[in-house]
DNA sequence: TCTGGGGTCCTAGGACCC
DNA sequence: TCTGGGGTCCTAGGACCC
């Protein structure tokens, strides 16, 4: 056991995806602003702290905020734009240390303990950081300091926006203890419920209660995980990378849709979407499932492991189809089952080319493809794939061109 | 006009194997 | 003919994170 140094570091980015808008249009700043998508069931992806001060927040109907605040800007997302802005800042924190292990497109952890001789204490190398960001991008970031990953992480957020907080190993408890139980990482709120109902309210509640009893409550991982937690204890290491488990594309239709050329429309949409995704990544996929949910929300998946894997568009396709048809069966039919949102995931992931995938199609997929292309093209008035979804690129092999081709040459 | 889309991890039952 | 227990894979669902 190596002695405690409060030497890893949480960055966070402050409001992201508003801060990454504003630069294009600086006549916003200084005002409450969202970013969101202008359709009917978008919700807020990021609130200028303006607008947070007037009460709008998180993933927040859009609807609502605008109620909140009538006159609040709306910037529509531009995601190229953060992924760019996130690989330029994650840049930055490697030029500190090679440990930096990104957790969202907005965050990431540093391990800066074999950098302190070089670089000076993890505090310096914080201020750093945060100068080396603004001066690159532009956008300004929070930094919390600990001895462990959570302790960073609660850090960071007890600074932000703009801030730097050092949690030093012999006052966490003093910090963590008064906290709600929600500041835990992996209370929700269903866990939440849980533990308040049983009289739980602050981190140090958790601290105080025997390990047993918040496994019985919990399960056996998230008991004894909270229990540490709760202790500051978090072993975690900081790790550079990490594998892929999975990749999907899911829609939030703007009203229930019924119709199943549309839903299978979407399902091809999707695959197209999830196939070059894999191809580009260097995967296939075993297993394939499909995920629906039902206009109360509750949802339903299906999944099939594959004879062998695959990461061919129209095999992704054909297989999400098949089960489509066998869920709306189970649902009450073709036809009659309004759907909310639909999605696609490959799972599974190996290495392409460890596997002996089909790469053509068979004529089969491609009459059923013709089938589905002649009937939406008559209801909707338009093709199966939207050119913006036809992604080319590093990942567009011949195979995607050939569905490229195929969609594009229909119906002759 | 009250809830998105990208993920990860855990649990639990059944099948199957040894 | 009867029998236990452990391990792994598959599937479905749920909670959580940003």
């Amino acid at each position: 056991v190596t002695k405690a140094i409060a030497g890893i570091l949480h960055v966070d980015m402050d409001a992201f995806f508003a801060s990454v808008e504003l630069l294009d249009f600086p006549e916003f700043r200084g005002k409450p602003a969202v970013v969101a998508p202008l359709s009917g069931r978008s919700v807020v992806l990021s609130a200028t702290y303006e607008a947070r001060a007037l009460g709008i927040k998180g993933p927040m109907p859009l609807s609502m905020a605008q109620r909140l605040v009538p006159d609040v800007i709306v910037m529509p997302p531009h995601r190229e734009k953060y992924t760019a802005a996130s690989a330029k800042v994650m840049a930055v924190f490697r030029d500190f240390t090679p440990l930096v292990e990104p957790i969202s497109i907005d965050e990431a952890f540093l391990d800066v303990r074999g950098a302190i001789r070089l670089l000076g204490a993890p505090e310096k190398i914080a201020q750093d950081v945060r100068a080396a960001v603004f001066e690159r991008t532009g956008l300004s970031c929070s930094v919390g300091i600990g001895a462990t990953k959570f302790i960073a992480k609660l850090a960071s957020q007890a600074c932000k926006p703009n801030g730097l907080l050092v949690i030093v190993p012999e006052r966490t408890l003093e910090f963590l203890h008064p906290l709600p139980i929600r500041a835990l990482w992996g209370v929700g709120p269903q866990t939440a419920k849980v533990l308040e109902r049983r009289g739980l309210h602050t981190v140090g509640d958790i601290a105080e209660t025997p390990v047993r009893s918040l496994v019985s409550a919990l399960g056996e991982s998230v008991g004894h995980h909270l229990h540490e937690l709760a202790w500051g204890r978090d072993p975690r290491a900081v790790v550079p990378t990490r594998e892929t488990k999975g990749m999907g594309r899911e829609i939030t239709f703007d009203e229930d849709v019924t119709d199943v050329d549309m839903l299978r429309r979407t399902l091809l949409a999707q695959s197209e979407r999830v196939g070059a995704q894999l191809r580009e990544g260097g995967f296939d996929a075993r297993t394939i499932a499909i995920k629906l949910t039902a206009p109360d929300r509750t949802s339903v998946s299906r999944s099939r492991t594959l004879a062998s894997p695959t990461s061919v568009s129209r095999q992704i396709y054909a297989t999400a189809t098949e089960l489509l048809d066998i869920l709306l069966d189970e649902l009450g039919g073709a036809g009659r089952v309004p759907v909310r949102l639909l999605g696609v995931r490959a799972e599974q992931l190996v290495d392409a080319g460890s596997s002996d995938g089909l790469l053509w199609d068979s004529d089969e997929e491609w009459r059923e493809l013709e089938k589905v292309e002649d009937a939406v093209t008559k209801k909707f008035g338009r093709g199966l794939i939207k050119p913006a979804s036809l992604v080319t690129g590093p990942g567009e092999s011949e195979i995607g061109q050939s569905a490229h081709g195929a969609i594009k040459g229909l119906p002759e």
